[in-house]
DNA sequence: TACCATAATGAGAATGATTCTTAATCGTGT
DNA sequence: ACACGATTAAGAATCATTCTCATTATGGTA
């Protein structure tokens, strides 16, 4: 599979360059999955990613975390979840989480309606005084999958 | 503090019978607990309880929560978080979430948008055939208290 | 009231995802 | 080629949660 994410990497390298950091070819590798694949629990990533260790895995995607390339995702399932964050792809998104398989699909919401929400959640926090930042969004039931699996 | 949970806990009771088991006193403590103090974490749960032991806790959450009496929620915080069930309370409601100290705050939001939400939730799984069963919508950043403390 | 069967409790062991430690290896600039 | 700092990987450690099991409480029955 040749994926050109070349535009996506270099903007990772130079974000990682003005730290100090190395972007090397095993984070490389989890950003090609995490663009590939959506949301990937660790396991995941070990299977896309050519031998990398799973010690190293969860390093490299703190360090990538910590630098806002990918964002941790935790629902219910055993493993917790990663994705490209928001600030790299440009797409506010949501989830559809599959509460029989775990599996996290993205979706992309209306402009309008994402503009009623954050009026209505800025409103609702106004009571408690608290200061919203940003907003997810997780509908959850059954995927397609796992809709055929019980009907057989 | 005199909480009159007796209409609450009724409910529980008849529950729990139907399937035989108890609903015992260290169950009712938690489930006061909960009403009390909103989404709590363990160790909250077990401040506020008198003397349960942590594997007891746990069981019965677990236990409630096949029920119906409780849910889980996760978070990034170390600790997963208990509430009452909204089929138990009747009131359909999100979270605050302060990214700060991890507390989890109630809020109802107005019904028409939790109406224009659903149509628009419907209209975005259809794509990946995937049946919406409920929403859970987080509204993250910074409670009042952590606002006030990092101004200090 | 005494007895029995069943359920609940609590102490501690086990589990397992994630994090930490450390020694070896790699990259980059000189 | 060298040296320095960053990265890697194997395995140990952490710690919330789950499991085990012996003990205790509960409810029904006569």
């Amino acid at each position: 599979m040749n994926l050109d994410n070349s535009g996506l990497h270099n903007l990772i390298a130079t974000k990682l360059d003005e730290v100090g950091q190395m972007y090397t070819q095993k984070r490389r590798e989890l950003v090609d999955a995490l663009s590939q694949a959506g949301p990937c629990t660790l396991p995941e990533l070990l299977e896309f990613s050519d031998g990398i260790a799973q010690s190293s895995a969860y390093r490299n995607l703190t360090v990538l975390e910590e630098m806002g390339v990918v964002r941790r995702l935790v629902h219910h399932g055993e493993y917790g979840r990663w994705e490209l964050s928001e600030e790299l792809t440009g797409h506010h998104h949501h989830h559809l989480v599959c509460n029989s398989c775990d599996v996290v699909i993205d979706v992309e919401l209306q402009t309008h309606i994402e503009h009623l929400m954050d009026e209505e959640f800025e409103r609702a926090a106004k009571g408690s005084k608290f200061a919203v930042d940003r907003h997810n969004i997780d509908i959850v039931g059954t995927c397609a999958n796992c809709q055929e699996t019980t009907q057989a």
